[in-house]
DNA sequence: ACAACACTGAACCGAATGGTTAAGTATCGG
DNA sequence: CCGATACTTAACCATTCGGTTCAGTGTTGT
């Protein structure tokens, strides 16, 4: 992918996804387990974890006729770290009005 | 909107969007400005700082027949800190296992 | 061997998305 | 007042998205 980011925010965009995101936090789930509290068919949480596979946020294993999912965490870090350069500039640039509002008071 | 952080990671899943919010992260800008190094329409133009209105992360004001677009740090810091649990739960759990294990070898 | 289980793939559908052009609304400069 | 500037709204278009159903592929227990 071009743009990994693009894939991870909009991986996240779904409410769905981003449920199944914070269920794999605490833990391995077989595809059966993640499906079972949601009221969607088997092929939508298919597509689903095709989506987060490929953002780089889910890795599945094959376990006899289950599928392992396991979250990955290296793309929630690069995620995070984008938006804290983001804050990190905000901030600064707020320093950077705030000098250049009292240099102009005198 | 019932699901905020759907609309801010869904408005920084799009590349346009997210390079937007790069450059207001450095200062105010203008609609016209944002366009300028951008290939697009104005109406698109539009259309992404509504989404970026709409998710709350760019406030817009009126100077005279300019609009000035503000980033608003807020929904970032929580977008932010939503990640952070997931990792935090994610290592956590890597903490639980590795207990598991060290316990059954003894 | 075979039925049940745990999925995935293909085809389809309606709604949303990102883009366009054309037309409208304010505001400013002369 | 009038033309130019800075947008927004409306209508449209192609593509993507999240969902479905139906049909397949492995694997496992009996």
């Amino acid at each position: 992918m071009a743009d990994a980011l693009a894939g991870v925010y909009s991986a996240l965009g779904d409410t769905t996804r981003r449920g199944i995101v914070e269920r794999l936090a605490h833990g391995e789930l077989t595809v059966a387990e993640i499906r079972r509290p949601l009221r969607i068919s088997a092929p939508a949480v298919s597509k689903h974890l095709r989506v987060l596979e490929h953002a780089g946020l889910v890795q599945r294993r094959r376990n006899g006729r289950h599928q392992v999912c396991v979250l990955q965490e290296r793309p929630l870090i690069e995620a995070g770290r984008w938006i804290e350069a983001q804050t990190a500039f905000w901030s600064s640039s707020l320093d950077a009005l705030a000098g250049y509002l009292s240099e102009e008071q005198q």
